[in-house]
DNA sequence: GATAATTGTTATAGATCATATCAAATAGCC
DNA sequence: GGCTATTTGATATGATCTATAACAATTATC
């Protein structure tokens, strides 16, 4: 614990009958108020229900969002380095070292010693890595984006994807 | 550490003359492939950039967005629980409670004992705290929704807008 | 009145994220 | 060549966020 517990304020509020507030005796829902007008908020109930739908259709593989992308990245970039996948995924060099030995004590990828800059980790995946991520692209695609399509309809599921990469971009 | 240690794998690929995809030697910019066509992932990216900016903007009143939610749904619920305000906010009731406590600490809510329920706790913003409330609803609308809605245009707000609530909702 | 359920709370564990630091290797400069 | 600075992967560590179990006090249910 950080923060010191304070004590609870009885509220020292004079004699009242009929409390005006306080019972509600309502039970409805509460007032979002505002609060669905922030895009903040609504990008990050969007984003946790996505991820967890993600999850769910990717489960048999037993990949997390982040792994997926690392194994995305690495298929369409062989023969990177660790600094150059992690930060290309905007992971910390000292986190990545965690991921990486996860995905590479499944088999799923290798670390090489570069012969040029014996400093550096070529990485690479397996053929097992490779079969992996192959199923793990159908699983997505079928089950996860097919959803996202559908409930959105393609044109403004694409319309979606355009403003998510202008605000990642531009902001 | 969690996960073993795995030594690192020598590939034991047969001899090469002019390697073929190690060096690189490239610097360009790595692939994003499929990476920029997953909902998830630029929702994600998109989610963190907004919440810097929402941080940044807000920073004079040291108000987080999860914060800022909070004093919100006080304000347009009177009178609620602890439990009844966490979970409309997907917040666990444990760690409702030294979010409160942060809050309390500051002198922008009050926990009251229930006179009709004498186990929860009765929230109520204090005058400081809906002064707070106020001076951050003006810097959110004026610099960084206003950031948002000139960035993507107010029409184009709105359907995201929309969009996003039909994840969050119905996904 | 006995049992079950709820509320706020604590403790705790896991995951995520960030910083400082280190040894090994390389680059750059004289 | 040799010295310093930088880079790379790695470790340690801390902060924050998330999730579960359990507990005392209180209320609900039968």
């Amino acid at each position: 614990m950080t923060a010191s517990r304070s004590a609870i304020v009885k509220a020292p509020r004079a004699g009242r009958k009929s409390p005006p507030v306080e019972p509600v005796a309502d039970g409805g829902a509460l007032l979002m108020g505002e609060l669905s007008e922030l895009l903040g908020y609504s990008l990050k109930r969007a984003q946790l229900r996505v991820f967890e739908d993600f999850l769910h259709c990717v489960a048999p593989l037993q990949l997390t969002p982040a792994q997926f992308s690392v194994l995305l990245l690495l298929d369409n970039n062989p023969g990177r380095n660790q600094t150059e996948i992690a930060t290309t995924l905007g992971i910390l060099r000292p986190n990545f070292v965690a991921m990486l030995d996860a995905l590479e004590s499944r088999g799923l990828c290798v670390r090489t010693r570069s012969a040029n800059d014996r400093r550096s980790h070529i990485l690479m995946l397996t053929d097992k890595g490779r079969a992996t991520l192959a199923r793990a692209k159908k699983l997505v695609a079928t089950k996860h984006e097919a959803r996202l399509s559908e409930l959105l309809g393609p044109a403004n599921r694409a319309a979606l994807l355009s403003m998510l990469a202008t605000l990642a971009r531009e902001f």
